[in-house]
RNA sequence: GGGCGAUUAGCUCAGUUGGUUCAGAGCACUUGGUUUACACCCAAGGGGUCGGGAGUUCGAGUCUCUCAUCGCCCACCA
């Protein structure tokens, strides 16, 4: 006896456990057509949150499709190292521990690292099974394991000696905190309150003559080297050639002239801190001026700043604007709003900072990556992503990457140095020979070579993730089968970081590891790519951690299940736009309490409680060992010849969905299909009156139906479909739902479709009148309808008069030729008339009242019609299809309305 | 400053090439229902001049321009 409720918990772990035995999710390459998605790594140390719930369900609906289709689905997933994040946290975590990093050797360091991706690194693998992610485990990569850290070097040396990766000395984005540059793509801006400060400066040589500028930052005047002002600038013409000094310190620097200088902003003067802005540092190019950095790497002034040394920055600012007061030095102070750099990841503030770098020339890469998508080898989903991708990439806006950074978690940069000189190779052992070739020192050792200490951006392993989770450079036999891959889910916030790299990354090296399949399949990382919406909360800020707005994944899933959450996730999400979800909870203790019912999930879950209980429904009845009576065949072969052609229109749809991964559209076709179309029309067409039982043939081809419907809709709720799939009846070993047959769209007969729409309206309408007039849903009534050619021809469709009267509770449906029923009410359906006859006494003001107010409907549509037919240009210009449904709109009015005008004429 | 997107029912959103099915879905709402598959349900119903304006067209939610509001990306902000 089934519950009358459907439980996920348990089906579900049931199903995935089941699926994972019979190793279903595992592809090796076989003569199969292959189909393949390499999951975006999320960070080894993450959490599972909605963005990833939203592109692994998809990706995964892909999978299963292609799964079911006999298709050699094929899904890596896997982790990143995301080394500043990672590392961030490792730190964090000593740092608890009492145990400081800078207290650690480099390879002690690495070993608390590796513990803790050990002890976290599956966390979010494992929650991504809870949402039935149908990935081949045994495929499961990390960026930093040995293989793929190889590819890494390797590129790097291939890169170094193409000439394009370089070292050089550059402004650079420094996060104090982490104590490492960023690229520009990491810098976060945030608006922010603060102070514009206007400092007076003595203009050496004088008594009392004063220079003020404006700034932001007070203490980095103990930085400063000159101070600018625009050359039209006529209040400041009068300075040229002089000099003021730096107050409190008294440098003395010059006044020079530059047009970056904005007249308007401040008091048009400029501080010029070359070592502390980007700006300044380009001003100081031009004129040839001292760098002077007065920061520590941590954030602190450094000795060169002569005061506050070993103070925090910001401790500073508050103490040296006191003292710059008392000083005399304080013209004004004004509130301030100005954007602020912040670290993506620390969240520090970020100092601009001149280092020593490796950068790679992205001029090349760039147009590789641009054409690439121009050219339709990847396509975006949705196409308007087109234009960000482009704004990013084209020459004007594109910026060498900075590829450094000061981390240890993460792979070592394989740059040597013997004093001046640098050997790059993949070993120190290769460096060495490089070293002894080139100095001629053959008793150069190891260890007179000092590696670079840095490491490379997490980003420099993730460009080649499509090729180096299939072993691509070092054994191309599965590339040659699973890339390109078909398809890239990914939310298009990483479109810079990671989407155009993997693009570049494809285009550079595929061709020579591919070989000759390089010609046929392309080169590119993936054909198509899907961006995925940023999940907002229903305020639409972005869900993120910090905010605390961001649902427990897992708590969702247990609350709805698997497959309601993935319903949830879905249903509000069409490609590329950002979706709300609206998922109400609330905090105690950190925990999160799911408040109100997330709808979209819990609709979900309703919809799976649906077609259990249709299950349960079809499973409850007694079967007969008789062949139906006429009358009740012939409902059914109605029934199952419409479902089959709407099944057929159906597939039709999906496919077009599919074919432009409009998903959310897919599922609800299959939804309205399912609830609509299967439960509550077909069901209730071939379902046997209480008590009696059905045939046994109605019931298989029921099943068979069933069955058909869990296929389609595997792919986006793998679990109860499985369940149902079993449920429905015996199965042999391996007869799973998951590689069943996915079937093929058929034609259809739309004339059939639209008759048995047209009776369903007879029904509804019957029941509308019964609504109205407090008529009990089953009591038996008879239903007349006036005779016609038409109507003639529709009730020739055998078993639909059988089955009108089925659905409506019919006493009889009869032809008329009277003018008039007694005790009856009328109604259209299309243009045939139907006279209700409700053993009661009608009301006849009302009844005038309902069809007077339909008359006039009537007209105004013929009106308008009639207006569009008149129009010479319309039925000369328009296609004569067109032409034509106007015409029958036209025929169809006037019937209508000759139709009602006579009853109305016989109501008076 | 450069660019992109959004604006459709009370709410959250679909609406593919302009023309059957175009004004839709879910939730919410109203009415009726212990019709034994399902009250996590059934049946029926109300509700929108598709942000404003102009244009192209025989015909515009759909194409063009413009304005407004909101969101985002890039650059800059002493």
């Amino acid at each position: 006896m089934l519950s009358t409720h459907y439980q996920p918990g348990d089906t579900e772990d049931k199903w995935y456990q089941h699926w994972l035995d019979k190793n279903y999710f595992h592809s090796t390459p076989d003569d199969r057509e292959p189909f393949s998605i390499v999951i975006p790594p999320p960070n080894v140390t993450g959490v599972l949150h909605m963005g990833h719930m939203l592109n692994n369900t998809i990706q995964d609906i892909l999978i299963r499709q292609a799964r079911l289709q006999g298709k050699n689905a094929c899904w890596v997933p896997g982790t990143d190292h995301a080394s500043i994040a990672t590392e961030a946290k490792v730190v964090k975590m000593l740092r608890k521990k009492g145990i400081k990093k800078s207290d650690l050797s480099r390879e002690d360091f690495l070993k608390y690292a590796w513990e803790w991706k050990e002890k976290y690194g599956g966390i979010i693998l494992t929650q991504l099974q809870k949402l039935g992610a149908s990935c081949d485990w045994d495929r499961t990569r990390f960026t930093m394991e040995d293989k793929l850290s190889k590819a890494v070097l390797h590129v790097f040396v291939d890169l170094y000696k193409k000439g394009k990766v370089y070292r050089g000395l550059r402004m650079t984005n420094w996060d104090p905190s982490a104590k490492t540059v960023l690229s520009n793509e990491e810098v976060i801006y945030k608006e922010e309150q603060s102070k514009l400060y206007f400092l007076r400066y003595q203009i050496e040589g004088t008594e009392d003559e004063w220079v003020t500028i404006a700034t932001t930052r007070p203490e980095t005047i103990l930085g400063d080297t000159a101070v600018a002002v625009n050359p039209k600038d006529e209040r400041y013409a009068h300075l040229k050639g002089k000099r003021v000094l730096v107050p409190l310190i008294g440098r003395s620097i010059p006044i020079i002239f530059d047009p970056y200088v904005e007249m308007e902003f401040g008091t048009g003067a400029l501080k010029v801190t070359p070592a502390h802005d980007m700006n300044d540092y380009d001003i100081g190019q031009r004129h040839d001026l001292e760098t002077i950095d007065i920061f520590n790497d941590d954030g602190t002034l450094s000795e060169a700043a002569q005061l506050y040394i070993g103070q925090d920055r910001f401790a500073v600012r508050k103490q040296i604007a006191k003292d710059l007061e008392a000083a005399g030095h304080v013209d004004k102070i004004e509130d301030y709003v100005n954007t602020v750099g912040h670290s993506e990841r620390t969240d520090a503030v970020i100092e601009p900072r001149l280092t020593l770098q490796w950068f790679l020339d992205m001029k090349d890469f760039a147009k590789t990556a641009l054409k690439a998508v121009k050219s339709d080898e990847v396509t975006f989903y949705p196409e308007h992503f087109w234009n960000m991708y482009h704004n990013w990439l084209n020459e004007d806006n594109i910026r060498d990457w900075c590829i450094s950074r000061q981390l240890w978690w993460g792979q070592r940069i394989p740059a040597f140095y013997l004093g001046d000189d640098v050997f790059v190779a993949k070993t120190a052992e290769e460096a060495l020979a490089q070293a002894r070739a080139k100095t001629g020192n053959a008793a150069l050792q190891l260890s007179d070579l000092q590696q670079d200490e840095d490491v490379l951006d997490t980003w420099f392993s993730s460009w080649l993730w499509p090729i180096t989770v299939f072993d691509g450079f070092e054994n191309p036999a599965e590339l040659k089968y699973y890339y390109p891959t078909n398809v890239l889910v990914t939310g298009w916030d990483i479109m810079f970081f990671w989407v155009a790299r993997m693009v570049m990354a494809g285009y550079e090296w595929a061709g020579d590891l591919l070989g000759e399949a390089a010609q046929t399949k392309g080169v590119q990382p993936f054909h198509a790519v899907y961006f995925t919406g940023m999940v907002r909360d229903n305020q639409r800020r972005k869900m993120s951690k910090s905010l605390g707005n961001s649902p427990e994944a897992l708590e969702l899933i247990r609350a709805y299940g698997g497959d309601g959450v993935r319903f949830g996730m879905l249903s509000s999400a069409s490609a590329g736009n950002d979706i709300v979800f609206d998922a109400p909870f609330e905090r105690i203790d950190g925990k999160v309490r799911v408040l109100n019912q997330s709808e979209k999930c819990n609709q979900g879950l309703k919809f799976c409680n649906k077609m259990w209980n249709a299950l349960r429904m079809l499973r409850g009845l007694t079967i007969s060992d008789q062949p139906a009576d006429a009358q009740t065949q012939a409902i059914n072969d109605l029934a199952n010849a419409w479902l089959n052609n709407k099944l057929n229109q159906t597939l039709h749809d999906l496919e077009r969905s599919f074919a432009e991964y409009r998903l959310s559209e897919a599922l609800m076709s299959l939804y309205n299909f399912i609830w609509g179309d299967f439960c509550s029309w077909y069901l209730e067409m071939i379902k046997p009156p209480y008590g009696e039982p059905i045939d046994q043939a109605t019931l298989d081809q029921a099943i068979a139906h069933f069955e058909k419907l869990m296929t389609l809709l595997h792919p986006f709720m793998p679990f109860v479909t499985e369940e149902i799939w079993h449920l429905l009846k015996e199965r042999q070993e391996g007869e799973d739902c998951i590689v069943s047959q996915y079937p093929e769209a058929a034609a259809f007969d739309k004339d059939l479709i639209t008759k048995v729409e047209m009776a369903k309206e007879v029904v509804a309408r019957v029941r509308d009148n019964r609504n109205k007039n407090g008529i009990k849903a089953r009591e038996p009534l008879p239903l007349y309808l006036k005779d016609s050619e038409k109507a003639q021809a529709l009730m020739a469709q055998s078993g639909l008069q059988e089955m009108i009267i089925k659905m409506a509770f019919l006493e009889k449906l009869e032809f008329t030729t009277e003018e008039e029923i007694a005790n009856s009410t009328s109604f259209l359906a299309g243009t045939e008339e139907f006279f209700l006859v409700l053993n009661k006494t009608i009301d006849v003001a009302a009844e005038r009242e309902r069809i007077t107010k339909e008359l006039e409907y009537a007209k105004g549509f013929v009106a308008s019609v009639g207006k569009k037919l008149g129009n010479e240009r319309f039925v000369n210009n328009a296609p004569a299809a067109v032409v034509e449904r106007e015409r029958k709109k036209m025929a169809d009015g006037l019937s209508k309305i000759k139709t009602l005008e006579e009853s109305l004429a016989k109501l008076n």
